[in-house]
DNA sequence: CCCGTATATCCGTCTTATCGCATATTCGAT
DNA sequence: ATCGAATATGCGATAAGACGGATATACGGG
């Protein structure tokens, strides 16, 4: 029953940050969530190698960065527990203290639109 | 953040399926539910156990049964992910099998209405 | 070709979940 | 009071997850 893998993905805090990150974001590499999260990039990259092995997000490479982004051909259902996840998470204080961060975040790398 | 205990219970194979269940009966004790997943009652009832405190599931008692329902004071994000999670896997053919045996069991226990 | 930055992975450890089995508890009926 | 059915819990073993820290890999620039 795959549906097991995709909530334990969602079960953990560090996971779920990132996350709620991705609504106001389109995309972000490891070094942003890493700054964002205040975490070592290590644990951030393991992470999110586990959100995109669980469906959850996809990963581009750009230059020597790894842009991770939601995936976008998730099963309706998915969709809909990502969207209520946001929702029931994105004014938890940690969440705010993210983002936050990010925004004061220097030097972040530029997108190729 | 609550929130990672509330997915962190949805994020296993038995608790998904029992709440499967849910979908076409209002209630279930412990012994029903037991049967239609073909699992040890100890196992059934520690996972019901974990339901509660996670706030997905009460429990009423009626006589030497006790019943387990979808708690109503769910928050409404947390119910939309109970809805989208029956969704996403209503079909599959585990869930099948356990509502097919649910339904061939002999003597379950009477409600009062 | 070498270096610095960004990311991924390996390894050992610690915590947490899950399980089976035995046993305790609770209830209704006799 | 005792018994059987239903449920809960205690215990030890096993497995899975998450972590930190070190290291490997990939990329762009000089």
């Amino acid at each position: 029953m795959k549906q097991t893998k995709f909530f334990q993905c969602l079960s953990d805090e560090t996971r779920l940050r990132t996350l709620i990150l991705f609504e106001d974001e389109p995309d972000l590499c490891v070094c942003e969530l890493s700054y964002a999260l205040d975490m070592p990039q290590p644990k951030i990259s393991r992470h999110m190698a586990a959100m995109r092995e669980a469906g959850l997000v996809q990963s581009r490479r750009h230059a020597q960065w790894i842009f991770y982004f939601l995936n976008p051909d998730m099963e309706n259902w998915q969709k809909d527990i990502v969207v209520a996840a946001i929702k029931g998470n994105k004014s938890e204080a940690v969440s705010e203290g993210d983002r936050t961060r990010l925004a004061q975040m220097q030097g972040r790398p530029a997108r190729c639109t």
